[in-house]
DNA sequence: TCAAAAGTGTTCGAATTACACCCATGG
DNA sequence: CCATGGGTGTAATTCGAACACTTTTGA
């Protein structure tokens, strides 16, 4: 195969800002850097591209290695190519982030990988330019779950409607009323209601909703105006 | 220096998607591809990042070797990076969209540049993926344009409100009512009228108008629901 | 005088905001 | 029986959608 000449050719990583949600909490998932330059300090999860593999592919292996997490929700979301951003060699990063259910992977993630959860404003300083990469990050999922239901990733397939909240609320970093996220949530016609209660958060119970996952994308998901109040 | 051993390098490119605007029509510029392969075939802008250049500055690098353009807007978009998109060598290339008023550069793009715009609904086949490119571009100025003044960049500094509008028309590919349209914008306070009239458009002619840059990013630019009818 | 484009208001219904009390239950 | 978190309603206002005629002027 022919090539082209007097190019120069550049090493291409994938780094993942993981988002997790605990019910609670509003988390990312870092590892400690397990080798030069910088080793032992917090870092997003990333590697490099193999020969064959899409930016896509590359992101979903690296996921899969790093952690054990596997069909997540993962999106692309930049690239960041300053010169220097890393020490040894010239490195161009593609960024993805990844939506994760906390609780589904917790033993997965605490047994086999050293991988540690952080609220997400109790983030370490992060090695060479992945602070930047991770608040491009939480600018990225505020700006899409303003009008995609993708924040659904981050909670189980039941969840309740005082967690939906929290996750929002996390996402955000703000207070929403809750009357009235209740009665925008509703209108869309997103949810379908269970019978069965939560009871570990209240003695009162709250009632479990799914995603009614039909026709989902026909529906207007528009929540901008509860948002920044 | 140390470098990382045992990984692939490739060849990393920047492919630019050059908006504009003349006042009546939404265009995008396009090349005759000077090399093998492909040669002779439309091909959005772009060139390979040079060694110390960071990924901003290797797109404004390349648009103003290929176009003469400086100092234009430029946003970076996302990486495309399919193992065979170029079928001599791999490439992962980051695409930027850049926005400009024609009218002001276009003596310089026809006689020193072999560059053509098209109407954006007369685009011809381009090369490589490029066509996948070019309509998440679409995409993602349509995103940004609902909720950020950016389409202003491809108006000259004075512009009269016809222009404004057959602007977001080609932007949406939709009809906006004329009334409610400049409603909301006024009500933005974004715009200040001048006294000169452009008489070129109409025999009555059309006021000409100013972009208010004071504070313009304190003020709440949305106008997602002008859209879409 | 007329054709062609610019400019302007009003009404109606829907959506958003602001706001506070009752409910259910386990301890 | 009470503390805790879950769940619900209403009124005032704002905002969005739909709709048509008058103005200006060059040809």
């Amino acid at each position: 195969m022919t090539k082209y000449a007097n190019q120069t050719r550049i090493l291409v990583a994938i780094d993942c800002v993981i988002f997790g949600f605990d019910g609670e909490n509003l988390k990312i998932l870092l590892i400690k850097r397990g080798f030069e330059p910088e080793k032992g300090k917090w870092s997003l999860m990333g590697g490099f591209i193999k020969e064959n593999e899409s930016l896509d592919e590359a992101a979903n292996h690296i996921l899969l290695q790093l952690t054990g997490l596997d069909g997540v929700y993962l999106e692309q979301f930049g690239a960041f190519g300053a010169p220097n951003r890393d020490h040894m060699e010239r490195i161009i990063s593609v960024a993805y982030f990844a939506l994760i259910d906390i609780r589904k992977y917790e033993t997965q993630l605490n047994d086999s990988y050293h991988a540690e959860w952080f609220l997400i404003n109790e983030v370490p300083k992060l090695v060479f330019d992945h602070s930047e990469i991770l608040e491009a990050a939480k600018e990225k999922i505020r700006s899409k779950a303003a009008l995609h239901p993708i924040l659904f990733e981050l909670l189980p397939d039941k969840f309740t409607i005082p967690q939906l909240q929290n996750l929002y609320e996390g996402v955000y970093s703000t207070q929403i009323d809750n009357r009235n996220f209740v009665r925008k949530l509703t209108s869309i016609g997103i949810l379908i209601k269970l019978e069965e209660k939560d009871k570990s958060g209240s003695k009162k119970g709250a009632f479990y909703f799914t995603l009614d996952k039909k026709d989902l994308e026909a529906k207007s998901f528009n929540i901008f105006h509860l948002l920044n109040k």
